[in-house]
DNA sequence: GACCAGGTGCCAG
DNA sequence: CTGGCACATGGT
């Protein structure tokens, strides 16, 4: 590709296109051999050959610090359940990181997700951005609106974003935001049980969406989100009737202190492979 | 046209 | 505390 210097950086355990895709983030671009993700106002350009990762020369601490090179994908390995399901989802699923999103967009992105595809997430987060996000030099796509942008919108604005029941909670959410009602900065040095408590407090923040910003913007890589395919992969597994809250302590507590992980790829898996646990 | 999608909030029992 | 339902929109 034209453009800056590209150089390479070691990244053992790491499959690039399988994170990208894993339902973590909602706007990544396919863009030469590899993919351009807008991180934050930085558009970055990664590209995967076997153990090297390539970048723009400059961008190589934001690519480690993003794709959360320093988990140990080893040990995380190790976590995993020896059932069949579980087995076949490490296998197959093998290389995806947690990664460290940006906040706000964290946030506003999974407020946007309650009862829609993951295609419907991806079109939403485009067209906020393409309608209130700024440009980005080299940029596919705008940046994630700020908060404050929204909170200057109204609800039949957003609607234009196809966000329907979401576009109340969405404008709302980002009024408290940029009020300063509450202040995401913060909540990363409060344990993760308090940082929930205060998500939950914000409109269209449930248990589900706030364990997601737990565990993709504040490395919080115990949580697990519960969300439909988690809750069947679960049921299946540990049959029994328990509660939506029943089964997120049951794999926090069966999976252990790296449960998010392990959820995501029995999530992924469960949803390329259309498989459940026998 | 029913049915479902990375849920939440609210209400009845 | 638990189960049931409305809520917008788009795709099989």
């Amino acid at each position: 590709m034209i453009g800056p210097k590209f150089v390479e950086m070691a990244a053992n355990e790491f499959d690039l296109r399988r994170t990208v895709e894993s339902g973590q983030i909602f706007h990544a671009m396919p863009y030469g051999d590899g993919w351009q993700i807008l991180v934050d106002r930085t558009p970055l350009h990664a590209e995967q050959r076997g153990a090297k990762l390539r970048v723009p020369a400059g961008l190589e601490s934001l690519a480690r610090e993003y794709f959360s090179l320093h988990h140990p994908l080893k040990s995380i390995y190790a976590a995993f359940p020896s059932d069949p399901f579980s087995r076949a989802a490490l296998a197959n699923c093998r290389g995806i990181r947690i990664l460290k999103q940006p906040k706000w967009e964290c946030l506003a992105t999974f407020i946007t997700s309650p009862v829609k595809q993951i295609s419907h997430i991806r079109q939403m987060s485009f067209g906020l951005r393409a309608r209130y996000g700024e440009k980005i030099p080299g940029s596919l796509v705008n940046a994630y609106p700020t908060a404050a942008r929204l909170a200057q919108t109204t609800e039949r604005e957003l609607q234009k974003c196809r966000l329907g029941f979401r576009a109340k909670n969405l404008r709302a959410t980002a009024t408290a935001v940029a009020s300063g009602a509450i202040d995401l900065e913060s909540l990363r040095e409060k344990p993760t049980h308090e940082a929930r408590e205060l998500l939950c407090q914000l409109p269209g923040v449930g248990r589900k969406v706030a364990n997601c910003v737990l565990l993709f913007a504040y490395e919080r890589l115990d949580t697990v989100p519960v969300d439909v395919w988690i809750e069947r992969i679960l049921r299946a597994m540990y049959q029994g009737k328990s509660t939506i809250l029943e089964l997120e302590r049951i794999s926090h507590r069966r999976f252990g202190r790296y449960a998010g992980y392990i959820q995501q790829y029995l999530f992924h898996h469960a949803r390329v492979s259309k498989t459940l646990p026998a």
